[in-house]
DNA sequence: CCAATATATCTCAGCGCTAAGACATCCGTC
DNA sequence: GACGGATGTCTTAGCGCTGAGATATATTGG
């Protein structure tokens, strides 16, 4: 920040240090949160499809489509995702009985072990990246992170864990 | 976070209810960022390098080690980053005179004068995204940023932007 | 001084993602 | 009912990154 504003004195860059930091973090906690998935033989990819499935609830089915929106990401990445998800029997595919255009991905008996296996101690590792907060921060940044979701339009910002 | 009390509820998930938000929000700046990006040639790892070498002010040289922890990324993908902007002429890169094993990446005139008008768009766009948030909002967001990373020994905690 | 170790950069195979588009199916309208 | 546009999934080429490791240079301790 102190180098911009040498650098760039005519430029407000306010923004930067939110965006910035929130960037950092981010990758922090992807990095951190990896060594726990590799510890269950998942990625975030994975690990993300397989607990998506799991907090739906039983029957644990969802589309592809549903899936593509909670993890942002394309459907070529998903259908990738599940390919191998699928190879692998932690979920099955088949055919949607009300649209032909459709498709079922359910969580075998030995994803939905897996996922309640990894869970546990990936929530740990959450709350261990977020141990140095207090819990009155804590709470305040959940407050502002959904006001910024929620104003950049973003709807399972009430919603998404 | 209703379907994991539902589904878990032996499980305290109240920790991804903070990291989910977070991620959420890092895609959809990333992608708000890429647009604009985008309108000058520019890609957010190059903007990255760019905008590095930029801040840290003349004569605008930094070691790709330098670089590489900035950017938070491999040593093989600054190599890469650094192929793509060198065959563009927006940087070059020459052999350290104090260490043999060592480069000095610097900033040409062009990719000066790429990175100087691409800023205060870049900026703006940030600004925007964070328009959601009063500046009250804004602050004790960076404070909590800044405290949240400083516990996880990000060094840079209070200097990046 | 030299050996052992650490550091700086580059190389490259493999991987997951995006972007663009193919294809099938659904839906609204006439 | 047929048509045209919308939707759901899959396909594929290309891209940037990682992870492992190669190479060269620097540093440290005896």
């Amino acid at each position: 920040m102190r180098q911009w504003a040498a650098e760039r004195p005519d430029l407000d860059v306010s923004p930067m240090e939110v965006i910035g930091r929130l960037k950092r973090l981010s990758r922090l906690v992807d990095a951190e949160l990896k060594r726990n998935f590799a510890a269950y033989d998942l990625d975030a990819a994975s690990f993300d499809v397989l607990a998506t499935l799991r907090r739906s609830g039983a029957p644990y089915r969802l589309t592809p489509t549903a899936l593509m929106q909670s993890a942002m990401v394309t459907s070529g990445a998903i259908t990738q995702r599940l390919d191998r998800l699928e190879a692998r029997g932690l979920v099955t595919r088949s055919l949607s009985e009300v649209d032909g255009r459709s498709r079922e991905v359910a969580l075998t008996g030995a994803g939905h072990a897996l996922i309640d296996r990894a869970l546990p101690a990936h929530v740990d590792t959450e709350r261990g990246l977020l141990a140095g907060l207090d819990p009155a921060e804590t709470s305040a940044l959940v407050e502002t992170l959904r006001t910024l979701l929620a104003s950049l339009g973003d709807s399972a910002a009430d919603s998404e864990g």
